[in-house]
Order: C-alpha cells, then sequence, then structure tokens
DNA sequence: GATTCACACGCAAACGATTGCGGTAACGAT
DNA sequence: ATCGTTACCGCAATCGTTTGCGTGTGAATC
C-alpha cells in the first residue's frame, strides 16, 4: 500500500541511461540530445516523478525556502505584507518559513539562528522596534541574504523595502492644513521607533513648509502606541489651554482611541477636531465616522522584497547591496478630516 | 571571508574518532563512553557546529518542517490560529510553512502537493469552503499525517480540531431568549459549509428548547458572507410585516453590517433589535455599539492541532485516527444584547 | 588512411549524517 | 590457558542528485 517514490535512478534504470545523463536531461544541460532529453522528460511525467529536495539542497546548497521574521503576525497590515510574499514566492517557486519575534529581541535573533539551521536561503524580516543591538543581525549577512521590510533600520546595512513614512505623513498633514486646521497635534512614538521618527519628520515638515509655528506641547510621545494609548492622549490634549483643532496619530488603533473618546465627550469630528491615522486597517472603516489614514500596500511591499531577496540569492558577487526601495502609499480621505 | 562550516567529520578528525562515533556521542547512544561524548559535546559548542538538515533529513526523511495551508490569511481568527501553530511548533523544534488557498480548491491541491515535494512531516489544513471533491487530499492520507483544524469536513478520515459550533450557537441564541428576545433572525452561509450548518443546528435546538416556533422567513443564506450582505439582509429582514427583534449574524463582519444598517435606520440596540456576532474579531470592540459574539480560541485550537500532529507523526502504526477535538468556546456578551 | 573534433553519454566521486555489522580490547569466569 | 561477555568504537554502505572527467562513436578534414 506504500506509494513508491520515484527517483532519478527509477528512470535512468527504465530508460537504459545513466543517471547522470537523466539528471541533465531534466535540467536542460547541452550535452544531452533533444531526443533523449523528450524521453526522460516524458517517463518524469508519466510516473509522476518528484526530485528530492533534500537530496538537492544537500548537494546544491539550496533549499528554495525564504524565512520570515515579523514582530507580530496578528496586524492586519503585517498578514497583507505575508500575502504579498507568499504569493511573490509562490510564483518563483519558492516556501516561506514564518516566525513571530513578538517585538522580543531575543526571540528575533534565535529565530534567525534556527532559520540559518534550516538552510533558509534568505531571510525577510521586519524586526522589532526595540532592536537597538544590531550586532546578531549584522553576522548573518555574512552567511545569507538579508532583507528588512516595512520596520527596517539604517543601522543595518542590507537593501530594504519600506514606504515612504515621511512623504506619507507629510501629505496627512498637509491635508489637514488643507481643510483649515491650524493646530495640529500628533501622537507618535518615542524615539527608538525608526518609523516613527520619520513621521514625525513629515510633520514637522509639513508645519514648516505652511509657516505653522511647533508647539511641543502638542507633540505627544508614548512607548507603546495603542487605542487606549490614544484615549489617554486626548483627555491630555484636551486638558490643554489651547486645544488643538486635528489630532494625527500615527497608527490606526491610536487614531481610534482618539475619536472614541472625542464621541465621548461631544467633540464634533471634524468641524472641531479631525483626525488622522496610519494603514487603512479594516477597523478604520468600521469605526463612525470613518478614519481619514494612509493606505499602505502591503502586499506589493511583500512581493517587491522577494523579488529583491531573489535576485541577491542568484547574483553571485556578494557585494552588500545596501539600497533603499520605497513604495508608494495613498492618503485615504474619509470622514474623519472632510472638508467643511 | 566565508564562514568555514563545521561539520560532522570535522568534529571526528580533531578528536581523532569516526564520524558515527561522534555522530553516536551527539545523539547519546549506549555504545558510546560518557567521557567521549562529553568530548564530542564540548567541541561541538565550541566549534559551534549545526548539523546540516539536508544531510539528516536526507537519511532519516525527516525535516522537521509543518506544512499550513488556509484559506485567507488576513482574517483575524485566522491569524491567532497561526499564532497558536507558530508558537507550539517552535516549543516541539519545528518549523512551519505557510500557504494561502484563497479559498480556491484547485490552488489548495497544488499547495498540498508541492508541500509534499519540499518534505513535510505532516500539513495541518483549513479546508476552503467549497471543497466538495475530497479526492486530491485523501491521497495525501497515505504520504503524511493530516489534520483538519477550523474548516473540517467530515468526508475526511482524519483527526479533526474543532470548535463546538453548535454548542456556541446554542449558547448565543439561548442568551437571545433569555434577555426577552423571542423572534430571533439568523444570518448564515449556505449548506456548502460545515460550518455554517453546524451552527445553524445550534439556532434551531435554541429555539426548540424554548419552544420557539421556527419561521423560515426569518432564516437567510447568503453564498460569501461579509459586512456587505449584512447590510442587504438587515433590509430585507426589515422589510417584512413581522419584523424580528433579534438577528443572529453567524460572523461578525455580517453583524457589523446588521449594526451599521440598524443605526443608519436609527433602530435602537439592542432595545429595538439585539445583534449578536460570531467570532470576536478586533472590529466587534470598534463597532458601537460593541458586539455581542463569541470568542474562539484561536491559539488553542493552533497549538492543540499541532500537539496532535507530532503525536501522529512520532506514532509508528499507520492506523488513520479519526477524532475529533473540540476546544471550548466563550460567549462574549457586549453592548448589542445587553439585558434591557 | 590518419588525424582531429564535436557530440552524446557513462563512470565515479562527492555532499553530510546515520546505522548495521564487524572488530578489538579488557576482564572475569571456568 | 581458553572461552564468553561486555563495553566501546570504526568500517563501509546508504540516501538521491549533481558534476568533472573520461570515453566511444561518427563525421569531417587533410
Amino acid at each position: 500500500m506504500k506509494k513508491k517514490i520515484i527517483t532519478l535512478k527509477d528512470l535512468a534504470k527504465r530508460l537504459n541511461i545513466s543517471p547522470s545523463t537523466a539528471s541533465r536531461a531534466l535540467n536542460d544541460h547541452p550535452d544531452i540530445s533533444i531526443e533523449t532529453k523528450q524521453k526522460v522528460k516524458d517517463l518524469a511525467r508519466n510516473l509522476n516523478y518528484v526530485p528530492n529536495l533534500f537530496a538537492k539542497g544537500f548537494r546544491s546548497h539550496r533549499s528554495n525556502i525564504l524565512g520570515v521574521i515579523v514582530p507580530n503576525i496578528t496586524h492586519y497590515f503585517t498578514t497583507t505584507l505575508i500575502r504579498g510574499i507568499l504569493e511573490e514566492a509562490n510564483l518563483q517557486g519558492y516556501k516561506v518559513i514564518i516566525s513571530e519575534s513578538n517585538n522580543d529581541v531575543k526571540k528575533q535573533t534565535e529565530m534567525l539562528n534556527t532559520m540559518l539551521q534550516f538552510g533558509v536561503d534568505g531571510v525577510l524580516m521586519s524586526i522589532s522596534k526595540m532592536t537597538k543591538d544590531v550586532d546578531d543581525i549584522l553576522k548573518v549577512l555574512h552567511t545569507v541574504p538579508l532583507i528588512l521590510f516595512d520596520k527596517a533600520s539604517n543601522k543595518i546595512p542590507c537593501t530594504q523595502v519600506v514606504i515612504n513614512e515621511e512623504e506619507a505623513a507629510f501629505n496627512a498633514v498637509e491635508h489637514l492644513i488643507n481643510i483649515g486646521k491650524k493646530r495640529i497635534a500628533i501622537i507618535k512614538e518615542t524615539e527608538y521607533s525608526f518609523t516613527s521618527e520619520k513621521r514625525y519628520h513629515g510633520y514637522l515638515r509639513a508645519l514648516k513648509e505652511n509657516n505653522i509655528p511647533l508647539d511641543s506641547k502638542i507633540v505627544l510621545s508614548v512607548e507603546d502606541i495603542s487605542m487606549h494609548q490614544g484615549k489617554r492622549m486626548t483627555n491630555i490634549l484636551l486638558s490643554l489651554k489651547e486645544k488643538p483643532d486635528a489630532i494625527f496619530a500615527i497608527t490606526d488603533s491610536a487614531a481610534i482611541g482618539v475619536i472614541k473618546t472625542l464621541k465621548k465627550l461631544s467633540i464634533k469630528i471634524p468641524e472641531d477636531i479631525a483626525v488622522v491615522g496610519f494603514s487603512n486597517s479594516t477597523n478604520s472603516q468600521i469605526i463612525e465616522p470613518k478614519l481619514t489614514t494612509i493606505d499602505q500596500p502591503g502586499q506589493k511591499i511583500g512581493s517587491t522584497a522577494v523579488k529583491q531577496i531573489i535576485e541577491e540569492i542568484n547574483s553571485t558577487n556578494q557585494i552588500n547591496v545596501n539600497k533603499t526601495i520605497e513604495i508608494k502609499t495613498n492618503l485615504i480621505i474619509r470622514d474623519s478630516s472632510f472638508k467643511i
């Protein structure tokens, strides 16, 4: 009852050729005649021959497996990233091993190492935000190609696939200015977060280019940005003498916390205070009023990262490419910031 | 500059023993003296020896890789499932390859096959809902252990890890009855969906045990359940002469569509019409009023499935275990169905 | 007719870890 | 002194595929 597994040898034996000839035939080696190639390929198809990936990897040191490490898989945006990765990898004949670091730096390097043990051909990583010490990550660079996506870091000399964080934030804030807002608060993360800092720079530039003075009282930083923190920060902002007329939260979840708090206090959105988030999560369409936010094309980021890493895997020269690929975002204007 | 990879042979050469002795030493074979074992293990640690997984799998036909196939990775519940799978697999020294079938049956069997090519030791699958022909899946059973989780099917003789769909729905509907509702509508899927049918049976039993007659006019079925369909069905229900005083949507997204429609028409929730969903998605807490729903412990389902499949992988006897493991759910009562 | 050359293919080694079997030494028992 | 037992270890084969090198065949060239 056991299914007999067909090997190269089996093919060779049936055709009275050597295994090496069969191998070369299947791989289109020029030394093999067209007729032989045809014969081998036909038989392979008929017998449902599948090459043993272990044996293949054993010799070639290639697994056709990519490693992916993300901080938190339950975030909607992360799943769109993964979807892009899976799709593109599938097209190119690669499989994907996924691990979750839970924003734990120790776990992160641990997973990196077990991935190498499992013989991945390359690693795609979205680093946990508290990654300060990058030595462990740098070690990997000598072994297999590494690409950072979404959550990146300029401390690591490798290809990075990210969104145009700065410009996206700039557009969001300028949009608020365009609808007549003049006192725009921001809820961001502490300076350890690379992405948060970039978005903050976009915020600063938008103010500057529109001659709006920066008021540090309405620049709020939190450690772990969340809906709850959004609520807290809103209460702080509302307790100020000069209240803001718009709030830019650097995360949808925080923005939703803002909206919930404003609604509870019957503050009109967007008339009294407009709100803008970041991510275009599913939640942003559920909340009422619907949230203006920035759409990040996760799927495209994922597929781009895969294309890039496969290119690096196949390139023989071991130069450390150190380029940054930026994916365009889109501002989605909804009810929380409509022109009045 | 290239990192020299340490092999068993290297260890053996340095200690002047044979590779086989080194192998046995690392694997705690009784034939090896304690001193030799110690020496080998020490050297292995010092030289940072990592066994070549290819060679290992090549001989042992074990990859320590599990395959996972899910219909749609972007659903929040699915991500919690995956989180459970990843965690438990990590604990047990397994890696996980994930694929998305997009509810496409053809793709599903295709992925199943490539997974086998990649030498997975077992497959965990949440089948796409339109799976009618299971022949392709049955073939897999002869090759590696297979476990169905979440979306299962009684047509496939293998272990299944699911929630108590029927009881969960029963509890939800009985809760509506307990808060005084007497005319409870249900929005479900067509009969091709196994899970939907089970939930429907729970609905029926709750009515029966509480002596509420079934009215087929308020039993609505849709092909692809979604928020949009929730809205559509609500309008249909409201056009009836005898309107329902509660709506049980078999999915959170549909339930949210229901709530949005009711709010637009200024129908009071839960006073006029109560609403209950299914899944405890993040959205269910964002919507106002917050949605009463059924929490499915995804993480536990995932980890249970992994534990189970590893057990089956390690069990030599090839009996097809055909048991169903049911994970308990919890009814989460929120504002959309509170007692008035 | 001798030499060259391209073509098509086979031989055998190699990759790293595992394992059945055989071998050796040491020691005690007879 | 001989045999048996035990403890410990090495030899060599094995898995399936790839690849450098060698070989034989036939045709073309001088």
